[in-house]
DNA sequence: GTCAATTTTAAACGTAAGTTTCAAACGCTT
DNA sequence: AAGCGTTTGAAACTTACGTTTAAAATTGAC
């Protein structure tokens, strides 16, 4: 599709040299969609607002991927795959060494991941994880059905992996554990800063994912190995 | 407001000893639209749906709160207050006793607030928090705005406490650590398990108010006082 | 008991949402 | 160049939203 401008100026072939490097109508709906999704939320954001971003006809959602629901589905699914993959990588790099694991040898395959995708803008940067976490205080449908249980692996792998590397601890304590550091760290990475909700700005560099993970890693540790 | 079964068969009085106890208009209408917001979000809570289930007519809500973003401010406005006068005292209880504070007297300072009320149903139980959390990752005008610094005071206490209670860190360490603790604390009291975006169900009891806190405590205390 | 102020009611308003339609335009194979 | 499946286009449709209106009901003070 072009803009009405440019189709006016450039009536047969000089689009192809100016608008090559323009993504076609479904990804440039599905980065668009990602973006807004997290800054306005599933709700808020309209599929005109979409679309005219995206610059598409506003039958374009409908057509491609059926509906608005499954828009967001399909938004969600296109980087939770890798994500996860990534993930798994690490684990794998890290068994495959032979040593045994430390907690944060484990928080640190899961960082590096994080940090890897909030640097990279053509996998969305940090918008991933932000999705992430508004899914899940919007409670969205598709985190209740089965479409995203497929990836209890990466649960199940995490786990295992910390049983091991702190076997003092019982496996429900694990799992609270677990519970409690994934829950800072994808907030950490998500930026999203609790005490915002009382004061203007409390960390300026909150949304520095160096930054970040400088502070973080000691945090998530210590709360991984303390004490019961 | 009567239900139309109550409406036609008690006339004129006795309406009066079976509804004595039913709170009026506004406070139905704040219960249920907190209780809404919560579980379905700002805008996918209509002022219909409101006013069903508070059996009250649509247009109550207009009359007694303006708007809907009102009445969402409202509902915000009604829990803050107390909440925040309930950490501060907290605060208070501990300085007055001149005894040198630990990190994990302040960590219980606020988590012993969050456990009243969570055990509190008629301030909402854990509902103030979920909402707080939600209108975080919402981003809400409300938060956006000034109507929300009048409680910066909340923060400025914590952090003063937490200088003196950790005098081995920089300020900017301690806003870190403050950042990631106290997230993971509301995020915790919240129920707020992203874990349940791979996995059905992690950690069962994650919304066992007393649960959360035998947990919390050990972990939180341990990020705080982890070396840099 | 009366009257004024407050509250509740039912209905309607204008707007914006997601979706559908169908013709036009495009891209590719022959 | 023709033909055909795919994609895009502009417009309309249905529905639901927040809000407003004005009359009716209720309440409280005198």
């Amino acid at each position: 599709m072009m803009s009405k401008a440019t189709q006016l100026l450039t009536p047969i072939k000089v689009q192809d040299s100016m608008e090559a490097n323009k993504p076609d109508t479904a990804t440039r709906i599905l980065d668009v969609a990602e973006r807004l999704f997290v800054e306005h939320g599933f709700e808020a954001t309209s599929l005109r607002m979409i679309t005219q971003q995206a610059e598409v006809n506003l039958a374009a959602v409908n057509y491609h991927f059926g509906s608005k629901d499954a828009l967001f589905e399909s938004v969600f699914m296109r980087r939770i795959g890798p994500f996860v993959a990534a993930c798994l990588a690490e684990l794998d790099t890290l068994e495959q060494s032979g040593q045994t694991l430390t907690a944060e040898q484990l928080v640190v395959s899961f960082i590096r991941p994080c940090l890897a995708l909030s640097k990279d803008p053509a996998r969305g940067g940090a918008l991933f994880v932000r999705l992430m976490s508004r899914t899940l205080v919007e409670n969205h449908r598709l985190l209740r059905e089965a479409l995203n249980q497929q990836y209890s692996i990466f649960v199940q792998r995490y786990t295992s992996a910390f049983q091991v590397a702190l076997p003092q601890f019982e496996t429900e304590d694990i799992a609270w554990r677990m519970h409690f550091a994934f829950g800072v760290m994808f907030n950490a990475f998500a930026g999203n800063d609790v005490l915002k909700i009382f004061v203007r700005s409390q960390v300026v560099s909150a949304r520095d994912p160096d930054m970040v993970v400088k502070h973080l890693v000691p945090f998530v540790v210590a709360g991984l190995t303390a004490p019961v």
